[in-house]
DNA sequence: AGATTGCATCACTA
DNA sequence: TAGTGATGCAATCT
C-alpha cells in the first residue's frame, strides 16, 4: 500500500479535481532544471506605484514655491519610505519560506524529478535548518503549514523529512525504504508461522540493513501491523 | 533522537 | 505604550 498524499481524492469514482488546499509552493521541472515558485495568491501583488514614484522625482528635483507643494511632496515622501518598507519586509518573509523549500527540493532532487516516493532521502528538520540558518522550529512551523504542488501531486512539506539509518556500508537509507520491505515480507508470509519482529530483524540483516529488534517493533508499530502472535491464522 | 510547542524577544506600528 | 508577527530558545512530547 501507497501512502496517498490526497487522501479523499482517491476512491472508484475516479480522482475528482476537488482541490481542499492551496498550495504554497510550485515545482516545476524545466527540462531537468527545477524551479521553485512561491504563490502568493493571498498576498496581492506588491510594487509601488510607479506614478508616484516618478512624480517624487519629478519634484524632488525641481524646487518647490509653494509651501502647499513641499508639504505634497513631503508627503508622498513618507508614504513611498513606508511602502518600501513593508514591501521588503514580506519580501523577506518570502525569502524564507523560498529558502526553505529550495533547501528541500535541492535535498530531494530525484524526487521532484520522478516522483517516485522511494527517491526521497534522509532528510531531517536540522539539515534543512543548517543549511538556511534558520532554527529548527521554524523550519517545524513551516514544514507543518506548507503545501507543494508539483506535477506529481500536492505534498505536505512534513512529507519530505524522513528520518534515515545507516547500513553496513555507511550507506544512508530513508527508513521509508524499511517500512515497505517490512511490508511486503508480511504480506508474504505464511499466516500459520507469522514472522516474529526477531525473524523480521534477521531478514533486513541478510540484506544489509542491521536494525534492532526494538527497533523493527516501532516500524511495525508505526504502520498499524500487530504482533506475529495476532497475525496468526489457522 | 528528532519533532513540537510555550514563552521571551526583537523590530516596528498605531 | 500596548499590540503584532517572525523567530529563537528551551522544555516537553513521541
Amino acid at each position: 500500500m501507497k501512502l496517498n498524499p490526497k487522501p479523499g481524492e482517491s476512491g472508484s469514482s475516479g480522482s475528482g479535481k476537488t482541490q481542499y488546499i492551496i498550495p504554497d509552493f510550485t515545482v516545476r521541472n524545466e527540462d531537468g532544471h527545477l524551479l521553485v515558485t512561491l504563490n502568493s495568491r493571498n498576498t496581492p501583488e506588491l510594487r509601488l506605484s510607479a506614478a508616484y514614484a516618478e512624480t517624487l522625482r519629478t519634484y524632488e528635483s525641481t524646487p518647490q514655491k509653494e509651501q502647499q507643494l513641499k508639504d505634497a511632496v513631503q508627503y508622498i515622501k513618507q508614504k513611498v519610505d513606508g511602502a518600501r518598507w513593508f514591501i521588503d519586509s514580506v519580501k523577506q518573509r518570502q525569502n524564507t519560506l523560498l529558502n526553505t523549500m529550495e533547501a528541500i527540493v535541492k535535498c530531494q532532487r530525484e524526487f521532484f524529478l520522478e516522483g517516485e516516493e522511494t527517491y526521497l532521502r534522509p532528510m531531517i528538520l536540522k539539515d534543512i535548518a543548517e543549511t538556511i540558518g534558520m532554527d529548527v522550529s521554524t523550519i517545524s512551523r513551516v514544514a507543518n503549514s506548507k503545501y507543494v504542488e508539483t506535477e506529481f501531486g500536492i505534498y505536505p512539506l512534513k512529507f519530505f523529512f524522513t528520518e534515515g539509518i545507516s547500513t553496513d556500508e555507511g550507506e544512508e537509507v530513508s527508513n521509508r525504504e524499511i517500512k515497505k520491505i517490512l511490508e511486503e515480507a508480511i504480506n508474504k508470509e505464511n499466516k500459520s508461522k507469522p514472522l516474529t519482529d526477531d525473524a523480521l530483524a534477521d531478514l533486513l540483516k541478510a540484506k544489509g540493513y542491521n536494525i534492532a529488534r526494538r527497533t523493527v517493533a516501532k516500524y511495525r508499530e508505526q504502520m498499524n501491523i500487530p504482533v506475529a502472535r495476532m497475525r496468526k491464522e489457522l
